[in-house]
DNA sequence: CTATATAGTCAATTACATTGACTATCATGT
DNA sequence: ACATGATAGTCAATGTAATTGACTATATAG
């Protein structure tokens, strides 16, 4: 057995499949803590606020989505108790978007599934190629950023 | 402590962030070409054929979507003239989806996309680090089939 | 030669995103 | 102070793509 393996498969097949993983722990996990109204984008949203986050119009670019469909999106998550919208002082116009009590307890959930998720790599690739492919990741999304005008 | 970059965000986000870098520059390329009417999941689909596949019931599970969603995907690339459908005389239940010219001129235009990328990504980050990054990847989509029953 | 599993279709519904038109707030320049 | 323009978000309508449920046809096993 040379260990020269068959694989090349490209590498957007092998990212959407690695992302699948996250995403079927984390919904998994959610489902069974009771949260399993969550739509799509949510669990972007709910990750990047437990982060510490707070400006609408941020998550609205980093989602890449319309400011309608994140609106609808925003929406959802507060009708269903995971988020609060409220309107920033500073700047009227801005909605400052927080977690509910119910929120946060669903980002601990999810983060949590992400971390065991993360740990099991870990122990079977090691810690320094994560590295690289964090590394990789993050070059693969400057080369990204380069090429594209402001979009909406 | 110097260079301890702050950047610790999670795996899930740099992976969706990543794959938008090449699903932007295929839909650009092949827009420019005019293939602009390629649906969403479109791209997988006519990637993997043009890499040799053909077996439908094998993409729908790939794309872990309902066998109906993988259909109406395919009749929609049929009608738009990218892909061809014939009953495998084999086993006459079996569909066998296969690219027609203009699906492989499509695919080809995709492909030199995706290439691009990948060879800016190695001027950037060099070949070693991407080796690891697929098999960072690789073990990902295997703790991921570790942990599902047969879906559907 | 029934029983069961597999591959796919048809129809209806639902989830989510987009486009277009609008309001409110803020920042500037005169 | 106030016109101009940019930014943040909403409302309504539409469109795209996914799901669910019920079904047909072919194949495989007992």
């Amino acid at each position: 057995m040379p260990d020269e393996p068959a694989i090349q498969i490209p590498l957007p097949a092998l990212l959407r499949h690695a992302r699948h993983t996250y995403g079927a722990a984390m919904r998994a996990a959610l489902a069974e803590g009771g949260y399993d109204d969550i739509p799509g984008n949510g669990l972007y949203v709910i990750g990047a606020l437990a982060l510490g986050e707070a400006p609408l119009s941020q998550i609205i670019r980093e989602l890449r989505v319309s400011k309608q469909a994140a609106g609808q999106l925003v929406d959802a998550l507060v009708l269903r108790g995971y988020l609060d919208r409220q309107v920033d002082p500073a700047d009227r116009r801005r909605l400052t978007v927080t977690l509910t009590e119910r929120g946060r307890a669903a980002a601990d959930t999810q983060i949590a599934a992400r971390m065991a998720i993360d740990a099991e790599l870990a122990a079977w690739v090691g810690a320094e190629k994560i590295r690289h492919a964090r590394e990789v990741l993050a070059a693969l999304i400057d080369i990204g950023r380069s090429g594209e005008p402001g979009s909406d």
